[in-house]
DNA sequence: TCCACGAACGCAAGCGCTTGCAATCGAGAA
DNA sequence: TTCTCGATTGCAAGCGCTTGCGTTCGTGGA
């Protein structure tokens, strides 16, 4: 294939045509005959042509591209959720540029500068919250917009309930007979650029919950780490030294459930007959070690995130959905040892009822 | 900011200089005087002007962009790599393309039409081995590449010694003394592409090592499956019903190891007292399960990549180099039950010498 | 003081495609 | 048969930047 010089010239040579006509038929613009079209799409396909996308851009103005920007992409949630968004993306046509701004300062350089300008024609946001003026200079370079985990006015977005569901699985806990349930949520690094609203929404509804329920708030439960394995065993780790060890903990997201359940393993606990652990995300590996978790389709979310880039991209106006939250009991949750009856206790803790998790 | 207008003419008219030297300043290409090349460039600074890609690309020929092509985006191994990669070649000034194959469908498609052309000047390809006429394709379409986890003749890549890694493997198992191990590997799917040298490298490694040590080998003790958690636990359950269960068994995937330690447990099995189970990539996940593994620098094979490939965009030869492995032995490995002498014995299998693990 | 030469800089021709507008052609209306 | 109008098609002017080449100007050597 002499695709060096495989151009619109070749083509119109070869179909008989001018460049115009080719341009034309190539795209399905109407004001070709059906036979001249059909004579084009061969000539192309044996010349093994297609249009260079510098020079149709240039002309045009349109990219056909999208913009990813993530955290950091060696994470489960992150990588599951682009690869169903750039799936959707590519499926209509277009092309998918990655963003990785795992530290502020990348953060900062990439809102500063005008870095999508004249690259893409629109970008997905995820897990962080842009400030209005990131937002400005966004569209200022003439950017669609939508966000992932996070909400703005005026702008598309997908999401979860985080209040409720920070509510529901605190009322889990509350239900199976615990009163001194224990939060760990994720902190927002000096380093790290997580959009701090969800983490945050989830901790406002553990609170709520255990308000309604009567039980008093307790500063020293709520703890605070990097969402991280090593966060959450941090975190659980300075929750081990307090006065009383909680009897449940409410653990943010999965990653940081795994380092919590690490360090109560090795600290000679069992879950869930010392201590019941709830996790967040339904990550892939809950499954192996039977971790309860909230799942937010995850998925799905990736493939709304992208159709709502491409609605906006069409003309269409900013939709906003909300993903539904639900608990999803695994192994890592159960009563207070203190209440269970004698015929639900699994007995010598070595039996098969052990449930071994970690 | 009227970006809508910021144009070389524009920064020319405000330096008071020509379009082309506005081009030449900005570039620091060599033919601008010092006191110039300041003026324009403060001239660009009001007027956060940045050149628009697409007519540099048309003019130059270059696009500044690399393409990196994933089998699937969201599995550990590859967001790791690939975020590596990433910021290696963001700091180089190049942007990345995402190109995720998760189908044989995919894959085809990708290689036969000129997907890259006028988008990319060079693409990395992980974890699959490209065919000739696909590299030819690629090269014909004016691709720089590099490989991961593949080699081929003159092409950049980056790899281990899977043969050598396999049989170290073995060689522990070994050293510990069983004498039925069993492996797992990694099954090219219909679906899935996954490049089948690696895995199939670690096999023959195993193998090698049986034999060196007088060990039968046994058809019945070589299991595959896809790449996964499922998949491993489907392998395994394969195993599970042999005339004699291994004793041991090295399992080419972490996350296939993770779903092997799930059917153990299930099945009531204690690791290592009864099997042990010996990993391959040293997922971040497998210190919170304890699983011993082998650990192949994962996150340094993304930045070699990445620079190999900047390389040969440089004008470079394509180098090829091979990181390390080395094996991390955590809690999943020990000495077959029968070999053990009692002091070694953990007591009673509820005791805390009881690993735990899953 | 005059000339030659190199450094700076501007001109203009592309890069390959899109698209408004004019030109052409065929067919139905008059 | 001639005219009119819509459907096709071609022309040519960009899109915004790069770069070979010619021009201008300042400076040191003769």
């Amino acid at each position: 294939m002499n695709r060096m010089a495989t151009t619109v010239e070749s083509v119109a040579e070869r179909a008989g045509v001018s460049i115009s006509t080719v341009s034309r038929a190539l795209r399905s613009v109407p004001g070709v005959s059906a036979a001249t079209r059909k004579r084009v799409q061969e000539a192309a396909d044996a010349l093994g042509y297609s249009a260079s996308p510098a020079a149709s851009r240039l002309a045009t103005g349109r990219t056909m591209t999208v913009g990813i920007v993530v955290p950091v992409l060696a994470k489960w949630f992150f990588g599951k959720v682009m690869g169903e968004a750039t799936q959707t993306l590519r499926e209509a046509g277009f092309d998918v540029l990655l963003f990785e701004l795992a530290t502020r300062g990348q953060r900062e350089r990439f809102f500063s500068g005008s870095h999508l300008h004249g690259r893409t024609d629109g970008v997905i946001i995820m897990a962080l919250q842009p400030s209005a003026e990131e937002l400005e200079s966004l569209s200022a370079q003439g950017q669609a917009v939508a966000l992932l985990g996070a909400e703005a006015q005026g702008i598309g977005s997908v999401s979860v309930d985080n209040i409720g569901a920070g509510r529901a699985a605190a009322r889990h806990l509350l239900n199976l007979g615990h009163d001194r349930i224990a939060f760990i949520g994720i902190r927002e690094e000096e380093g790290s650029n997580l959009g701090g609203v969800p983490p945050l929404q989830r901790l406002l509804g553990y609170r709520e919950a255990l308000a309604e329920a009567g039980v008093p708030g307790d500063g020293m439960l709520e703890q605070f780490d990097e969402n991280s394995v090593a966060g959450g065993a941090a975190a659980m780790s300075r929750l081990l030294v307090a006065e009383r060890i909680p009897t449940a903990i409410f653990v943010a997201s999965d990653e940081m459930a795994f380092g919590v359940l690490k360090v109560l393993r090795k600290a000679g606990l069992d879950v869930p007959r010392d201590v019941s652990v709830l996790g967040f995300d339904n990550h892939e590996l809950c499954d192996v070690v039977g971790l309860t978790t909230m799942d937010h389709e995850v998925a799905e979310q990736g493939q709304d995130v992208a159709r709502i880039l491409l609605d906006i991209l069409q003309g269409g106006p900013p939709a906003s959905l909300a993903r539904q939250v639900r608990l999803v009991v695994r192994e890592t949750t159960a009563p207070p040892h203190a209440l269970r009856s004698p015929s639900t206790h699994p007995g010598p803790p070595d039996s098969a009822g052990h449930a071994g998790n970690l």
